[in-house]
RNA sequence: GCGGGUGUGGCGGAAUGGCAGACGCGCUGGCCUUAGGAGCCAGUUCCACAACCGGAGUAAGGGUUCAAGUCCCUUUGCCCGCACCA
């Protein structure tokens, strides 16, 4: 019988599909176990080969829990808002709901063809109306909460794109997306205050179990810095507020800076000697963006405030101040105080400008660069912190501040509020009413959906307005508050909007009541197990974890974390070991490996290509023998001995199999779970035949991995029922121990011998069956033993000198 | 610069402080075959050897230990993230 993966795949997905086998719902009577991957983009390309890695890792882990037991909700949908189809639709004069539904269907079919054993009675899509609905309900409940609100302020502005951009979506000062220029626009814009849950986003990471690196990228993103506010009075009879996190070194503190854009520059404007001077430099920031900023002016530039001087509280020195374009207005307060002997950069900008440094921390020679040590320095040249540390000048410092009502503590976030506007038709409309009279009046909820209204064009304006601005008969309306001529929002939500939410929503897809019933989330939260990729860690993660964390505080769902436990795939490398890109000509298709090989041995080599949490280059050699091994499993039923039981002499094998696979599994070990199974395979082998007790277990240990072929041997075999359905088998430790084993013997260490002995020799006997094997009687004749050892089933060591 | 990770055969990669290189690819030889990009058997870290017995070996150097790829220190390469954040 020839092995025709096509054939088998074909026909038991459909026997999946129409039984719906992997369908699910509450039991309260069964463990529960939520398995989630991150819903993909329905792109124009298609499935990637790197999609599969992900799924098919915790498709493994989902039909590994149910064959233990465990009631799984695995769930797939669509995170189908997005400029690359607004983009498509434009270039090719087609709805965008079109373009959707188009690539929806060709990633169904293609995930279908995986077999993965997901619930799709449970698929969901952003873009549908009956999802964006509570997408909206939920922006009205941050709106009702003073959470979200409309601020004119400068934005990242795509010239590309022709839209807004979240400081997370600008990548090295271009488009995230598309790679285009991204200048700085001031415009009215939707903002929420992520910044209100900073604290909590750092605190509750303690709460859930995350990989190291997506902790630290997390707390670095939020960035919290423990300082001081101070207040400098100035000439001008303006205080100057500054955020510092070296309150110690205030009497080191031998001018200030402010941004270019502070607005005491406006204030000042009349008295300052140089204001034409200032003026140019202000408007020569203005024209770099951040990242020119950042980037290019590594050379510290500035201009003197000449006609006001500040005044340092702690000795009633008059400093200088300055602007200069390294002082950002977006963070702290938008003023430094500079302390040039203990700040690198206060240092070269000192140094250029032949400003004094004062050194009020001894331990390293400011004369040569700026001494930043905090643990070993001594306080000097401070009044009354001299001879304190760091850490005691800096608390004295603070008290002192306080004391005097000059300054307190202060924490800082580099976290800013979420950009929250699009200017750009693909997106949900957000549900408010501007009126002339009312301001922002929130639509009713009863009126949710506000759908978005069928139009022509969907081109983004020259003016950066939506295009829903131009589309009279929906833009115009009554305000629901006074009955006046009011107008509505035109502005869409960003792509991250329907994707920070969507696994409560698969717990009661179809509820049009609430976004998912009290029971249902009750039951299914949290997500358990949650898998994605690294690029998500600081926008997606940080952003669902902050709606979650609202939506518990106001009584939605009833946990603080969404996720128990978060995992990361890495990425699969094209052949030449780069990253797969259509530039390259490195793209590896699924639907052409699963034509060649079958989607088993696609999902057994994404499984095994390597460790899971790295990335691996894909190699076209390396998956025919995941190919040999699913036949040299299909040629196993040819020949089954009648025997329902495991054979004595693979007893130890199967048992330590069935550990290994199981443990591994759970560790996200997939290569060496697959390596295990092969190795017991080629014990299998070496015996020459198979026993229908063997062949049950190994099947089932197999299928998550290759499930098609494992449910066809099932059925051939005449095995009762579907192999989906059941129990995963038990391992006994005791018949995990081999009942002889053989051991290293070493003489210093270094491996001269083995032996065999009973795998319960006490070390005794290990010793002396060692000392019997006639290489090591050899080695140690007429040599002093100075230490035996036996290592339990490993090893005897025997120390000796002459 | 800061933070996280990582360095093991020709390749992907295994190794709770206890026999380095599991498993797979590739390669070599043999069998089978009209044929092989099929299958089966054997071999495959490097050096040396006819073979046995050896020697070296996990980026480099040092340390702890009966024993180190694994723990500690120093150096170094690579990957990822953040970066004038006061």
């Amino acid at each position: 019988m020839k092995y025709d993966a096509a054939a088998i795949e074909r026909k038991w997905q459909k026997i999946w599909d129409e039984q719906s086998t992997f369908a699910v719902s509450i039991d309260k009577a069964k463990p529960k176990f939520y398995a989630l991957v991150e819903f993909p983009y329905p792109s124009g390309q298609g499935l990637h080969v790197g999609h599969p890695r992900s799924y098919t890792a915790l498709d493994v882990i989902a039909r590994a829990r149910r064959m233990q037991g465990y009631n799984v909700l695995y769930p797939m949908g669509w995170d189908a808002f997005g400029l690359p189809t607004e983009n498509f639709a434009i270039a090719n004069k087609i709805h965008p709901e079109k373009v959707t539904e188009k690539n929806v269907e060709r990633f169904k079919a293609q995930l279908k063809s995986l077999g993965l054993s997901f619930d799709w009675s449970r698929e969901i899509n952003t873009t549908d109306p009956d999802y964006y609905k509570w997408t909206q309900w939920i922006f009205l409940q941050l709106f009702k909460r003073g959470l979200a609100y409309k601020k004119e302020m400068a934005v990242n502005w795509c010239t590309s794109c022709r839209c807004v951009l979240a400081n997370e979506e600008v990548v090295a000062g271009v488009c995230e997306r598309c790679g285009g220029e991204v200048v700085r626009r001031v415009k009215s814009q939707w903002m929420l205050k992520i910044t209100e849950y900073a604290q909590r986003l750092i605190d509750d990471l303690d709460l859930v179990d995350y990989p190291e690196r997506v902790r630290v990228q997390q707390i670095n993103w939020i960035g919290r810095s423990d300082g001081a506010q101070v207040r400098f009075e100035t000439t001008a009879g303006d205080p100057i507020e500054v955020f510092t996190t070296r309150p110690d070194t205030l009497f080191g503190a031998t001018y200030m800076v402010i941004a270019p854009e502070h607005p005491l520059i406006e204030k000042w404007a009349g008295i300052l000697e140089n204001i034409d001077e200032v003026k140019a430099y202000q408007r020569q920031a203005a024209k770099k963006s951040d990242f020119e900023r950042t980037e290019i002016a590594k050379e510290k530039t500035g201009v003197e405030l000449k006609g006001v001087r500040a005044v340092n509280p702690v000795n009633n020195r008059e400093t200088p101040i300055f602007i200069s374009d390294y002082v950002l207005v977006s963070y702290g307060t938008g003023a430094i105080m500079a302390v040039p002997g203990h700040d690198t950069r206060d240092w070269e900008f000192a140094k250029k400008f032949g400003l004094p440094i004062v050194e009020v921390v001894k331990g390293g020679d400011i004369e040569k660069e700026a001494f930043t040590d905090c643990e070993t320095g001594i306080m000097v040249n401070s009044g009354f912190l001299d001879g304190m540390t760091v850490e005691n000048a800096k608390k004295a410092i603070t008290d002192w501040l306080v004391q005097k009502g000059l300054g307190e503590h202060k924490v800082n976030y580099k976290l800013r509020d979420w950009v929250f506007s699009r200017q750009r038709y693909w997106g949900e409309p957000i549900p408010i009413i501007i009126c002339p009279n009312c301001g922002f009046v929130p639509l009713d909820e009863e009126e949710l959906p506000l759908r978005l209204p069928m139009v022509e064009s969907y081109e983004p304006t020259e003016s950066g307005e939506s295009p829903l601005a131009a589309i009279s008969d929906w833009v115009n309306v009554r305000c629901p508050e006074c009955g006046g001529d009011a107008k509505r929002e035109t502005d869409t939500m960003p792509q991250w909007a329907g994707s920070s939410w969507y696994f409560l929503r698969y717990t009661d897809p179809h509820n049009d009541k609430e976004l998912a019933s009290k029971g249902a989330l009750q039951y299914w939260l949290p997500v358990d197990w949650y898998n994605g990729g690294m690029e998500h860690t600081t926008l997606h993660l940080l952003y669902s974890r902050f709606w979650h964390k609202f939506l518990y505080d106001i009584g939605v769902v009833p946990t603080p974390e969404p996720y128990a436990k978060r995992t990361s795939h890495g990425m699969i490398l094209g052949e030449n070991g780069e990253k797969m890109s259509k530039s390259r000509g490195n793209v590896i298709n699924p639907d052409e490996i699963i034509k060649e090989y079958g989607a088993d041995t696609l999902r057994l080599y994404e499984m095994f290509i390597g460790d899971f949490e790295k990335a691996a280059p894909w190699s076209s050699t390396s998956i025919r023998g995941c190919r040999r091994f699913i036949e040299r499993v299909w040629t196993l039923q040819e020949d089954v001995l009648p025997d329902e039981n495991i054979r004595a002499e693979l007893e130890t094998a199967f048992h330590r199999t069935i550990r290994k696979v199981g443990e591994d599994i759970e560790n996200l070990k997939f290569n060496t779970a697959i390596a295990a199974l092969m190795a017991l395979l080629n014990d299998v082998n070496e015996t020459g035949s198979i026993t229908r007790g063997e062949l049950r277990v190994f099947l089932i240990l197999l299928n998550p991995f290759a499930p098609h072929v494992t449910e066809e041997i099932w059925e051939n075999l005449m095995f009762s029922g579907q192999i989906s359905q059941q129990q995963w088998p038990e391992y006994d430790e005791q018949k995990c121990i081999e009942q002889t084993i053989e051991i290293a013997v070493q003489i210093n260490g270094k491996v001269r011998s083995r032996v065999t002995i009973p795998a319960d020799s006490d070390s005794g006997q290990a010793i002396s069956a060692a000392k019997a094997d006639e290489k090591i009687v050899a080695a140690i004749a007429g040599m002093q033993i100075v230490k035996e050892l036996y290592v339990p089933g490993k090893l005897v060591n025997i120390v000796i000198k002459k």
